[in-house]
DNA sequence: TAGATAATGTTGCGTTCGCAACAAATAGGC
DNA sequence: GCCTATTTGTTGCGAACGCAACATTATCTA
């Protein structure tokens, strides 16, 4: 690869666009994560996966389509199932369509640890974001992050 | 604390903007890390320190205040800098006034390995946000972010 | 259909994060 | 001044991440 001109400038606007990327988003989910966490439930990474599964047909998402899904490393899925399924929240079944493959499938302990976790989950978003953006800017923020994925 | 009545149900916008911002921002700068990265540069999460730094006066902050700007938690800073330190890049000297303090300086080798990295970063930044964002969009973007902070 | 290539998932290893508990120093209320 | 509460920073510990290397299976190509 031949190394390109690169210019030592950058727009403000791109810089600041960047900065306010790279600090925000985790400060919002540290928040929202602590607020779920004291009152004793799952952290938004585990939620996630349950979520994403309760969401699926039959509860059951091959692991592959998930890390797509949820925008996850390969290796960092393989673990977090691994802990999940150790909590007994999921299972890991052969994929019968591809004998690399596994299938991962929601439990009824994961449906309800879910459920329960919904409120306080659903409260924490309202308090951190919808106080803080209309309904039209939630709307202009998903547009805007959706295309840088 | 009385647990208040939560509804079970949010808004559609909000439930995406809430996806987009914990899905999305990670992506990205793990995108911008792997370019850095595979140039044999710093990480971003270094970077910022050195170029929070660079453009403090006398390349010299105070540990907490450096926390705030970066809205990195004491306990992580704490041991970013342990790092950055044991490298070379920045050495901790006590706060002349606040005992409890320390002032983080920017050495020399810290400024230069700075001043290499930041071409890489730079083209990073265009191809990944530049190229998927308008100058309007990027404005968008941090003014949105910033309201969540 | 054999052989090379790509896709899927796991694991060893070191790095980094997050919580809780802690020590030390300052600031405030009386 | 004195006692308490707050602020600042560190550390032990376990959880989670990221890279590189690997095994296994599927897919493509000739």
């Amino acid at each position: 690869m031949v190394a390109s001109a690169t210019k030592t400038k950058i727009a403000q606007e791109l810089e600041d666009a960047w900065v306010a990327l790279f600090r925000a988003p985790p400060a919002v989910v540290e928040r929202v994560n602590a607020r779920i966490r004291s009152e004793g439930f799952l952290t938004v990474e585990w939620y996630d996966v349950l979520w994403a599964l309760a969401r699926a047909p039959a509860g059951r998402i091959r692991q592959r389509d998930l890390g797509k899904d949820l925008l996850i490393a390969r290796y960092n899925l393989s673990r977090l199932i691994d802990r999940l399924a150790a909590e007994g929240l999921v299972e890991r079944v052969p994929c019968p369509a591809d004998a690399r493959g596994f299938d991962v499938v929601l439990t009824d302990k994961g449906r309800d640890l879910r459920a329960a976790t919904w409120p306080v989950y659903a409260q924490a978003l309202r308090e951190e974001i919808g106080s803080r953006l209309s309904t039209d800017e939630q709307c202009k923020l998903s547009r805007l992050l959706a295309k840088l994925v």
